[in-house]
DNA sequence: GATTTTTACTCAAACGTTTCAGTAAATAAA
DNA sequence: TTTATTTACTGAAACGTTTGAGTAAAAATC
């Protein structure tokens, strides 16, 4: 007999037994200034005493106000978004938002689909990393045109945007690393990019490219690979490096996954990492650091970007509040945050 | 000039477009019968035109019905929990349910915290995986006195709780370790156990204990060691094993970074895994298969658990529609879950 | 043609909260 | 004492949806 009958617990419940009326309650309950001491110490007493917990629906139905925030992302299980979402979670619960975090799995159709959800249980904003395959951008428009500001992140519009971007800084990636194998006197590196359309793999391209320009070292096409990021891909592209001489001397790819891939080919045909053949990856996953040899690679410093992120985002929100703003007066923030090469025994 | 002049786009602006009540709308949105063919077609057109896009809220509200269902986890980042989140997330969607995923981050008073908020928002039901700490479930209770659902798996109560219990064979995975390292003739097993407060590792040491005993071999207090299961903590455990001999002649960590860790230190101070030392971790972090020499380990399949949480959620949703159902009508599953041995090179 | 049944729709209340406008009482100012 | 001001509260509408009850028209039955 632990279970209280019916237990309805509204604002009308507690005014009913305190006989007073539900617009005192939400007034206690949501510090209103002109309610007497005694009374709001009389309706937190009740409020606890029959565990009363606010209906987020009909409250945000009335303020239009969810104090929620929408996260959409490829994969929670990548280690720099996971220390990402972390970051940003934290950060918004210190200024009172709750996070939904939701997984497109990389497929746009859900991303859309979740744009969908997250419009439909009105979050006050949505922050998003889309997929690789995402190049059009007008299934957020519904957020966008409904004054729900949205900010991309890692993968991020490549065409104008009325939205916030926040992104590491691909080119100074790209070119770290090139620079770091050139200085280390590779001459034929191979660069294993990610498809052409997204951002990120654009701009990481483009800084090696500079890298390569600086040193004088042309780019060989067939040194150059342009695949999702899979360690299937990386090994097909291994594959075709090494089925004749020359060797690379050095590979160059733009993530982890492809960088520990192409590092246990090299160990299968006995190929010495790093004599004959220097390696830097991309993002430093957690697996970079504790494979033999551990991998070079690029830090993100992931925590830092939640930071961006959730700084530009109170920005914007609190600027919500104040006037009425449309796109016009409210700038769209473009930031891009640092990168750091790390340097460790695969080069 | 792109932006539309204030768009409401309730049901009742779609009703007056159309000259029709909100109420046919509705019948229309949600597919009920009694609505002429030629009205539903004109009003599907409308709601496409106008981008009607249902309010959740006021829905949720009304129907006191969701379609969503929160989910709760200490670290995104695990990788197991990011397999068995996909999962669920996944099932969940070809179900119609949404998945609000959130952090704990291994903080009893965040757990607490996002209760409430799931609560707040009124999901359908909640999946948790508890806290390390998470010792007395009372903050769950809100939710299982108001008829929503909890499913618990991983870390879960040990004492009775009205809720259905998912989690791997903790038992058995304990006695698969301990069973194949000594097969392997090893008997001074040193046991790195996480805290004895949860239920999976007490499972899994009363596991690793039945095969101990099957083998006669002594469980030795100096060689057994109860600490959050961090790399530091590993690495401390490590100093002490190899503090002075006779050294044990294997490592059985209740998870992959003690394990990893052992295998970290072993290198370092020149003991030969597995010649010297056999290490067997838990849970196959995808880092296990990537270090050298790679780590045997128990594998916990957590696609099929993600799967069996929601076919189990599944049962208990329905049922809900049904008739009116008690704790006392509606029993409480209690569902383990496979596990395996994965053997690779440190054994 | 009168009656019943079915179909297609509308009305209005309800979900639980917030908030504007209003009021009665208490206090301050005249 | 009268008037103005402040304080502490209440009433009722509103947010956008769903749904039971009701109704008018059309279709079926007699």
């Amino acid at each position: 007999m632990k279970k209280k009958p019916a237990r309805k617990n509204s604002i009308h419940d507690i005014a009913r037994i305190l006989r007073l009326s539900p617009a005192t309650i939400s007034r206690v309950l949501n510090n209103h200034p002109h309610v007497h001491a005694a009374t709001r110490s009389k309706v937190m007493a009740m409020v606890e005493e029959v565990g009363y917990k606010r209906n987020a629906m009909a409250s945000g139905l009335r303020t239009n106000k969810t104090n929620t925030v929408g996260l959409i992302v490829p994969r929670i299980s990548m280690f720099v978004h996971a220390e990402i979402i972390t970051t940003i979670q934290n950060e918004l619960h210190a200024h009172g938002y709750n996070l939904i975090i939701c997984q497109s799995n990389d497929s746009i159709e859900l991303e859309k689909k979740l744009t969908n959800t997250l419009y439909a249980s009105r979050v006050d904003a949505v922050i998003a990393a889309c997929t690789l395959f995402t190049t059009d951008f007008s299934h957020f428009d519904t957020l966008t045109e409904n004054d729900i500001p949205v900010i991309f992140y890692d993968r991020v519009p490549v065409t104008p945007y009325p939205a916030s971007i926040i992104k590491g800084d691909d080119f100074r990636g790209g070119y770290l690393g090139g620079a770091h194998l050139l200085e280390l006197g590779c001459r034929r590196i191979a660069y294993i990019s990610g498809p052409l359309n997204c951002s990120i793999y654009i701009d990481r391209f483009a800084g090696f490219e500079k890298a390569m320009r600086q040193y004088n070292t042309p780019i060989l096409n067939n040194l150059t690979f342009y695949h999702e990021l899979s360690a299937a891909n990386a090994r097909k592209a291994m594959t075709r490096l090494f089925a004749r001489k020359p060797y690379p001397d050095a590979i160059f790819a733009a993530n982890d996954v492809s960088a520990l891939e192409a590092l246990h080919f090299a160990k299968e045909i006995n190929v010495q990492v790093p004599v004959e053949l220097k390696i830097v990856g991309y993002s430093n996953d957690p697996r970079s650091a504790i494979v033999t040899p551990s991998l070079t690679t690029i830090e993100q410093f992931p925590a830092n970007i939640g930071r961006v992120i959730v700084t530009e985002l109170m920005k914007i929100l609190k600027k919500d509040t104040g006037a009425n703003n449309t796109a016009a007066t409210t700038g769209f923030a473009q930031i891009t945050t640092a990168v750091g090469l790390i340097r460790r025994m695969s080069t």
